[in-house]
DNA sequence: CCTAGTGCTGAATCATACC
DNA sequence: TGGTATGATTCAGCACTAG
């Protein structure tokens, strides 16, 4: 193990109070090996959202979310970006997490700092928020931007450790993970959760895992609940959290005083269950193994034709394919993949083969 | 059709010759109702880059070169992403395609342009390339940024065809599919990749799918191998692309000529309830299909009585159908229609089917 | 003990036609 | 133009209860 210049006064695993630039500035430079920041996301929500059922959506409204313009939200990223670059070691790293509100000015900034992108890394939700009001797509993944200090700079890259992780395939930069949920989520004396935006284990372990050595020194300069620095003690790493908020101060701590070396129960979520992924039959008018306009045949040569919504219009009933081979068999429901047939070199085929061949394409691809 | 003021001066289901920039400044303003947009990232590779002075970047790695070169592909963003706000309707929107090379830049552009982001969408690569070297993970994703021409604005999203593409499920911001290979891929004369990017016709689809209607006027200012106006011509949307390089131009052309058109049908798109003539409830109690007097209920067995203007009386409360329902759940709102039920042979029945017995009525009268 | 069913919740830029 | 009234809209996962 190396010895650092001014490392005798990093306060290692401890939570700083104070606002994250002020205390950045106050640490030794070239200090730190790794800084995962989950910067305020400047959502800029107006109105009240409803669910279908009329209960409320309890949003993000906290006061350390605003920002009186994209000007002051751009200074304040420059400067809490400087003060952590100036923190990190020559051959140290930053992750960054975000949402299409803040991401791409988190991201111009970064550049703009001299970082150097590495990857930008997608985590896509398995179980996200619907778009309640069908205004727009669901708003199903947030974007982490991993960056070295400068162009050229070394990094930690510890490649086959996720590839173990991949069940052996080299991984990906998009990762399926659910959201903190469950006895993860902690609460507060009331039984509320204590952060609104609080993040799984299983993305802080990829980080971690991935982009740090055991002893190294892990800093996050907006910690909230703390999610960094329990990762981090699990996995042998030290780590330094930041926090203003007395409130979430207090849940990090009593959280990280329980945290164990190496506890990999709260991992169980990680190892998702794995199923066979579902084929929307739209995806192969999609990706042209079928035409709008091809007409589909069912075993008593009925007839249906596919549309560019991947829905079937027949003589007096249109919806998908199950629900038409439902209203055609006078059935409550019905198989479409196995009732419907296209016709191929002068032969019926049955439609599940074009779904078993998206299957076998993605199952070469696999990975989460 | 409507008229539209310059649209005479548009060269619909063309490819324009020249600088993008330019091309879209001799554009009539406000006559696009989408444009997709897959600009150029390589612009601060070694070498290809000017200062805004036009003497030649050579030292990269030198701070000022660096600032320098992201200086003047923002600038080029921002020319070329105002001249492209011009063109569009009102309630016209864009699409941008990046990495994460350029797409943070991208972003921030569109928003400091005034542009209000609705999603970034993730392309999901089922098949991409593998990092070779281990030194990073592997690029799997690009990721698209939809926006409208500016907050509040409205715009063009169909909602229920895009569920319909997902199987009846919310359509999502990560969208899985193939990159463009094999027979899709155009190839010159050589054999070799007509174009490095071409982008495939199923990531067109969806996006001219959800976010256009047939007629509609798609621009593609950096149109390459004119995978958008190949897919916008079958799905039945005009295209118009511009395109400075001329072996592209070529290609594109003859891909073009050779594309068809779907037939009509096949271009009907599953419709949501908005899409619906608006009945009001009192038009029941003029046509006898309910009597003033006759009592509504509740799935909770709470009664209303019908009166002869069409409001409902209730306990303590009269007004509509869904303030007197809203009232009755402590509700912010309520659908009066799916809530309430008149009883018939016995049965509770919502009213919701004499609306749509009124709403068949009407589609068969227009119909003569 | 297991299964089915209910209820709750999550970083959300989530109306629009009509008068 | 603004104010008002209509009425459209959700997925996955976990905790808990009932049987």
């Amino acid at each position: 193990m190396t010895t650092q210049k001014g490392a005798e006064a990093l306060p290692l695993n401890t939570i700083i109070d104070g606002d994250c630039i002020e205390a950045m500035l106050a640490l030794p430079e070239a200090s730190v090996d790794l800084i995962f920041a989950d910067p305020p996301y400047n959502l800029q929500l107006k109105g009240e959202l409803h669910r279908p059922d009329n209960s409320r959506v309890d949003a993000v409204d906290d006061a350390w979310d605003q920002f009186s313009s994209f000007a002051a939200y751009d200074r304040f990223t420059q400067d809490w970006l400087k003060a952590a670059r100036r923190l990190l070691k020559p051959h140290g790293a930053i992750w960054v997490i975000g949402s299409y509100h803040n991401i791409f000015r988190v991201g111009a900034a970064l550049q703009d700092a001299g970082y150097w992108i590495l990857n930008d890394v997608v985590w896509r939700k398995s179980n996200p928020m619907p778009n309640f009001r069908g205004k727009r797509l669901t708003n199903a993944h947030e974007t982490m931007i991993w960056a070295s200090k400068s162009e050229g700079a070394k990094y930690t890259f510890n490649y086959e450790a996720l590839k173990a992780l991949n069940e052996g395939i080299q991984m990906r930069s998009d990762w399926v993970l659910p959201i903190c949920s469950g006895h993860e989520r902690l609460k507060d004396a009331e039984g509320n959760k204590a952060h609104p935006t609080q993040k799984p284990v299983s993305l802080l372990h990829r980080v971690l895992v991935g982009s740090t050595n055991p002893g190294d020194v892990v800093l996050d300069p907006f910690f909230g609940s703390g999610t960094t620095g329990a990762v981090a003690k699990m996995l042998g790493r030290h780590w330094i959290g930041i926090e203003r908020d007395a409130s979430y101060r207090e849940i990090a701590e009593r959280r990280l005083s329980k945290t164990r070396k190496y506890d990999a129960s709260a991992l169980e979520v990680t190892a998702g269950k794995r199923q066979e992924p579902r084929i929307p039959f739209g995806q192969l008018v999609e990706r042209g193994m079928l035409r709008p306009g091809e007409m589909l045949v069912n075993t008593r040569g009925q007839m249906a034709k596919v549309r560019a919504d991947g829905t079937l219009i027949g003589d007096d009933i249109k919806g998908s394919i199950h629900q038409v081979g439902a209203h055609l068999e006078g059935a409550p429901s019905c198989n479409g993949w196995t009732y419907w047939h296209f016709r191929r070199d002068g032969k019926q085929v049955p439609i599940d083969v074009l779904r078993q061949q998206v299957r076998a394409e993605l199952k070469g691809s696999r990975a989460n």
